[in-house]
DNA sequence: TTAGCCCTGAGA
DNA sequence: TCTCAGGGCTAA
């Protein structure tokens, strides 16, 4: 499921492959993917030239010339794959992207069907229209600024870090990993964790994000690169996904458990 | 704070 | 055939 890295390395890829084409055509094979009307794509996007690539988030964005922001948000399954025609025979394909300049095309797939995408004109750095106000990225706060969102909440530390509207961009996967890092319980309560703790956590979402993208993300069920490649983040993960099996820093047993409707992954030797 | 909804494919 | 996975939203 992308989470930032995974949208991060997506960015990396698209910006090296489609910055600075021109948009010739788009196709929208299923508009409930749309958060507004299919002629504001069909009719608004072509001739565009794509200035740029962003993220924010877990959202993917492409800026065009005219200052108009095409946002991508890949829900679980969702995939932007830069692949050659003909690409009708692809199943789950919910728009399509052509430009002037080549007959590769960009393809928004998604089976399970959480993503979304959205047309906006907002300044770039937002969030589009319609979308709850989201907090800022991991990386773009100083320790002190993880503090001032995180400090005294009544809340469990796992349920908090998954609420997108204190800060954008941590999925079930990384939540579990960054906990482990830091050798927190997922169940604590934020306002039982000193600011020492606290900050451990921050950097510990921070080294984690990083050597994600790094390894191209994590590639578990659905999660490909724009040429259909996968990360290998996953090879690396220390709790999630492994219930039962040896933790590898104390040989004690990886433990799931259910909180907030998520499963989450600790060790419960290593996390306290 | 929690349950339910959206949705499909994988696995039991 | 049933259960489960999960991001984000909504309702209770």
């Amino acid at each position: 499921m992308p989470e930032l890295p995974e949208v991060e390395v997506l960015s990396l890829q698209l910006s090296k492959r489609i910055g600075g084409l021109r948009i010739a055509e788009v196709l929208v094979r299923r508009e409930s993917s749309l958060t507004g009307a299919r002629q504001g794509f069909e009719e608004t996007l072509p001739s565009k030239r794509i200035n740029r690539i962003l993220r924010r988030g877990k959202f993917l964005c492409l800026e065009l010339e005219d200052g108009a922001l095409l946002w991508f948000h890949l829900g679980m399954t969702g995939q932007l794959l830069w692949i050659p025609r003909p690409t009708a025979y692809v199943p789950h394909v919910h728009l399509v992207v052509r430009f002037e300049e080549t007959e590769m095309e960009l393809v928004f797939r998604d089976p399970r069907r959480f993503g979304k995408i959205c047309l906006t004109k907002e300044p770039a750095g937002s969030f589009p229209e319609g979308v709850r106000p989201w907090g800022p990225d991991p990386y773009e706060m100083s320790d002190e600024g993880f503090l001032k969102i995180f400090r005294g909440r009544k809340g469990r530390i796992k349920n908090l870090l998954l609420n997108q509207t204190l800060m954008a961009g941590l999925g079930n996967i990384y939540a579990d990993e960054s906990l482990f890092r830091a050798g927190i319980d997922p169940r604590r309560r934020a306002y039982r964790l000193n600011s020492t703790k606290l900050i451990r956590l921050h950097q510990a979402i921070c080294e984690t994000l990083t050597e994600a993208i790094e390894k191209g993300g994590s590639s578990i069920d659905d999660f490909l690169h724009a040429n259909g490649g996968r990360g290998f983040f996953q090879n690396f993960h220390r709790v999630y996904g492994r219930e039962g099996e040896k933790c590898f820093s104390c040989g004690d047993l990886v433990h799931r458990i259910r909180l907030a409707g998520r499963s989450a992954h600790f060790c419960p030797q290593c996390q306290r």
